[in-house]
DNA sequence: CGTGTAGCCCGTAAGGGCTACACGGTGCATTACT
């Protein structure tokens, strides 16, 4: 047994990696900046893991939620490693001060991108050895970093700053233009790309040309009705959403709720959980409904509308059958369906005038915060604020070519990755298979084997009968006998809690 | 762009029909207050 798989049945318990495992590992143990893909459930955080324990020094984790930070440092905790913490603004003073104080104890440090512009956080990490600097959904930079969480943007300054320590990469699902994106956005030179496809042959694609709101509503409760669940229902909008939840609940007396971002933590928390343990048949939901959610039994995703990205609406349909098993996407369309989308894109959006306007009044401005203030006193709304005092410092110093660069970051780069979307859902117009249009926007072609598997897609011969409920039981996810003992001990201990 | 709703008209009154208008996603952090 070599070094490596010695090591890792040390410190995990494993005796062989899982596919892509290895060649990451390696590849950051070799001092190599990487770029890597794993799907998800795929064990992406041994990949940094294992290298921390194996070199000296702090692994620093950039994580987008919260949640996932505390799952992370609980894990760490639970199998062992007390030097594992989460600095961000769920901390009280005493708290960030005592992690400030041990900072140099600690082996792994999961951090938000904004809690990583303070500047006391980096003049401390900057005496400190820091042996991999890992971007987690590493996605999230190319998705929000441009707009909706600039600060993910400023992480190439960061990694500069702390001399620019080996840097590793994650995520699931990636275009090659995003892949490109996070390295330069991140400051990576000679950077290696681990990737594997995208493609996940268990879900079944399916695309459904439906008349307008009403048939597309119409045409849910039939196919919820009759699908095998779990499942989910990715919604444009909160209020479908909860619509949507209200309506399966009366119609199916399926046990049916909503999530989304307008929730608080704590209902959202105990939704996600209900779902995981198989207390929930259907969750309808907004995008911001999965990060970490890791369930591995959901048999189908339906989206009521077109998602905004070909990125999104891979990451939410592959959220579906994580266990290997056949599970089936189905996409409703219906004609005026980029509307939503577009005024979603479109309200963030500011007029050339606007731009102008506001280019004049932050003349004076010294640092992001001040203009930030300034920006929501004219009207804007905290994105906006955010995103156009960003490339407001990113440009300045171009002078005359400043408001153009500001004007066409604004606009164009969420309306071309819309277009792309809608141009997928058009495939249903031709005849091809739909996993081949998918996957050629992530520059794949479908790898041999494919001919004769009816469960691609419509195109090719899926029929949706084959993900219909069977058996005598009208609701799946019958809870066991041990399930529901466990569950009255938890039932018990959270009424003790509150 | 599409949907839902408030408010208006009509005028036996009630409620149907119309127009105008508001609204729409993703999460970090931070603040001063009860």
């Amino acid at each position: 047994m070599d070094k490596l798989h010695e090591a890792l049945r040390r410190h995990f318990g494993y005796t062989s990696f899982k596919k892509g495992q290895e060649e990451i590992v390696k590849s950051v143990l070799e001092g190599q900046d990487t770029v890597a893909m794993l799907p998800t459930g795929g064990g992406k955080s041994l990949c940094y893991q294992l290298p921390g324990l194996l070199t000296d020094g702090t692994v620093l984790i950039v994580s987008p939620l919260l949640s996932l930070m505390e799952d992370q440092v609980q894990q760490l905790k639970m199998r062992g490693e007390k030097r594992a913490a989460a600095y961000n603004s769920a901390l009280t003073h005493q708290e960030k001060e005592y992690i400030l104080k041990q900072l140099h104890r600690l082996k792994f440090l999961y951090i938000s991108p904004e809690a990583l512009q303070s500047e006391q956080m980096v003049r401390r990490l900057q005496t400190m050895k820091i042996s991999l600097f890992v971007v987690d959904e590493a996605h999230c930079i190319s998705q929000w970093g441009h707009d909706f969480r600039p600060d993910y943007s400023k992480l190439g300054d960061i990694k500069k700053k702390l001399g620019s320590p080996v840097t590793l990469a994650l995520t699931a699902t990636a275009t090659e233009e995003t892949l490109k994106d996070i390295s330069r956005m991140l400051g990576l030179n000679e950077v290696r790309y681990l990737i594997h496809s995208v493609d996940r042959p268990n879900i079944a694609l399916h695309l459904e040309e439906v008349q307008d709101t009403a048939g597309k509503n119409e045409r849910l409760i039939e196919l919820v009705r009759k699908l095998q669940g779990p499942g989910l229902v990715y919604c444009p909008t909160r209020k479908w959403a909860e619509e949507l939840a209200g309506k399966i609940a009366e119609e199916t007396r399926m046990r049916t709720e909503f999530y989304h971002g307008g929730m608080d933590a704590g209902d959202r928390m105990l939704i996600q959980q209900q779902f995981i343990r198989n207390q929930l048949d259907i969750v309808c939901c907004t995008n911001a409904f999965g990060m970490g959610v890791d369930k591995p039994d959901v048999r189908y995703v339906i989206h009521v509308n077109l998602p905004q990205t070909i990125e999104a609406y891979m990451q939410e349909i592959g959220r579906a059958g994580r266990d290997g098993k056949q599970s089936v996407s189905i996409l409703l369309k219906a004609p005026g369906d980029r509307g939503i989308q577009e005024q979603l894109i479109q309200t963030e959006a500011l007029t050339r005038q606007t731009i102008d306007f506001l280019y004049e009044k932050l003349a004076d401005v010294r640092d992001e915060r001040g203009a930030r203030e300034s920006l929501e006193q004219s009207g804007l709304t905290e994105t906006q604020a955010r995103h156009f005092s960003h490339l407001f410092f990113k440009f300045r110093h171009l002078g005359n070519k400043a408001r153009e660069l500001i004007y066409q970051e604004m606009d164009f780069r969420r309306q071309q990755k819309l277009n792309k979307m809608a141009g997928f859902a058009q495939i249903t117009e031709s005849k091809g298979c739909f996993r081949e249009g998918l996957l050629s926007y992530f520059n794949e072609t479908l790898s041999a084997g494919k001919s004769g598997n009816t469960a691609c897609c419509t195109h090719c011969g899926l029929n949706l009968e084959d993900y219909e409920t069977k058996g005598d039981h009208p609701f799946m996810n019958q809870l066991t006998a041990w399930e529901e003992e466990l569950d009255t001990i938890f039932a018990a201990s959270r009424d003790r809690i509150c």
